[in-house]
DNA sequence: TTGATATATCGAGAAACCTCGATTACCTAC
DNA sequence: GTAGGTAATCGAGGTTTCTCGATATATCAA
């Protein structure tokens, strides 16, 4: 979880609005048959729809923010869930004050 | 001054050490002949012999702090001062603490 | 086991970024 | 105006990132 990866992660529009999406699912993502948005997170599918690029894309993107340590993901049955790793984001905001 | 913006200049190695480097000239940079380091900055030279890349990376890498709103920059007879917008930085933290 | 659906990984072409040396622009002193 | 030094811009080659479609993997149902 290094600063410079934290950065990279998000230098990329689309990876911003996922994140950022995040805070407020019901809002931002259309609705996934399975899962719970506050408690599971969001599918693939629903983020890949909300955001419009391919499905690989959208995944890829994902793996990323998750590397970062900004995202987590649970895997339930078929679908994989992403939600804020809001622990590690405010890490991430208490290292950037003492960094920046 | 967009997020985005910020986030890319702060995807790069040298980019970060710079800017860190700023905020104590005196322990980072070498001396300069004239300009003092916390009143006007660090010429570019100084920084260019600092982290070792050549002249036009350097110029361009600072441009790309300035363009971001991360540093300012002072013209003084042929030498050009670089030091950290530290106004503009905690509006840019403030900004993350909400946009994250 | 076969089929259907969700997600992850792979390979490739286009765009952006990194970095350099060369050139240009700027400033000061003669 | 010429010369010398500082900084900015330009052009190019190498690397990374973006984004896709195709393929592979995982899960579940029949």
């Amino acid at each position: 979880m290094k600063t410079l990866d934290v950065f990279k992660a998000l230098s990329n529009e689309t990876r911003l609005k996922i994140l950022n999406g995040l805070r407020e699912p019901e809002k931002n993502f259309p609705p996934q048959d399975e899962g719970d948005f506050h408690l599971d997170g969001v599918c693939v599918s629903s983020i890949q729809e909300a955001v419009g690029l391919s499905q690989s894309t959208v995944s890829g993107y994902l793996a990323t923010l998750e590397r970062a340590g900004l995202v987590r993901s649970k895997r339930m049955g078929p679908w994989t869930y992403y939600k804020r790793n809001e622990e590690n984001i405010r890490r991430v905001l208490k290292a950037l004050e003492e960094d920046l």
